[in-house]
DNA sequence: ATATAGTACCTTGCATTGCAAGGTAGCAGG
DNA sequence: CCTGCTACCTTGCAATGCAAGGTACTATAT
C-alpha cells in the first residue's frame, strides 16, 4: 500500500467513523486497518492533533479486558471540518480521474 | 486544495499524461494544474527522481519563445509503474470510500 | 511467582513529498 | 534597457506516516 496517498486522508477517515460512534484510539486502529493499514505511531499524534484543534474531545472509561481506554468524540467544530474534508477528497478524486484516465487538459 | 492529498499523486498524474505525449517540464506544469494546482518546485524534483528510476528519458528540443526544452518520454519500465500505481490508486479510493460511507467495519 | 500474550496508551527519529522563494537564461515588445 | 513570459533549476521548510521503542494492565499458562 502506497504510504503517500494515505496523507491527510487517514484524518477523514478518523472524522468519519467517529461521527459514527465514538471510539478509542486502539480501537481505530483496527477499524481503519480492515481497509487501510494505518500504525498506532500514526493514530495517536493525529489524535492530539485534532484534540488540539477541537475537533474531538476526550474522556477515559475502565475496560476489563487492559487498560483504560480514552474514547473520542466528534465536536461540532469536528463535524464541519469533516464535511469539508469529504467534500475535498471527493472533488480531488474527481480531478485525479479527469487528468488519468484520457483528456487531461482542457482544450 | 488539500496539500496532503497530493502527496504520491502527482506521480501518477504525470506518468498518465507521459503516456498520451512526450512533455517538457513546464508544460506538465501547465497541463497537471488546470485541474490539480502543481508548482515548478514540485515537477522537476519528480521528474529528476523519474528519471533516477528509469520511468522516464530525456531530450533536448529547442524553442522559439524561450530556452530549451527539456522533453520527457515514459519507457517500458515507467508505463509498468504507471499501470501498478493506477491500479493501487483505484483500489485506494474504493477502500477509502468504504471507511467514509457508511460501514467501515465488516461484521 | 513468572512468563507470555493481548490490550491500550504513548514518544522519538526518520523518510518522503510538495511548496515557497529564490536563482539563471533566452526571447519579444515597448 | 526594461518588463514579461518562457523554461530550466535548487535550497530550506512543513506536514504526515511509520518503525521501533517504551509503559502498564489483564488473563492464562507454567
Amino acid at each position: 500500500m502506497n504510504i503517500q496517498f494515505k496523507k491527510g486522508v487517514l484524518e477523514l477517515c478518523v472524522l468519519s467513523i467517529l461521527k459514527q460512534k465514538n471510539c478509542y484510539g486502539y480501537e481505530l486502529v483496527n477499524d481503519i486497518s480492515q481497509n487501510i493499514t494505518i500504525s498506532e505511531g500514526t493514530i495517536y499524534p493525529l489524535l492530539r492533533r485534532m484534540k488540539s484543534d477541537g475537533y474531538v474531545e476526550t474522556y477515559l472509561q475502565e475496560s476489563q479486558e487492559g487498560p483504560p481506554r480514552k474514547y473520542y468524540a466528534l465536536t461540532a467544530q469536528g463535524e464541519q471540518a469533516r464535511a469539508a474534508l469529504d467534500v475535498e477528497w471527493s472533488s480531488f478524486v474527481e480531478k485525479v480521474n479527469n487528468i488519468v484516465k484520457g483528456g487531461a487538459v482542457v482544450e
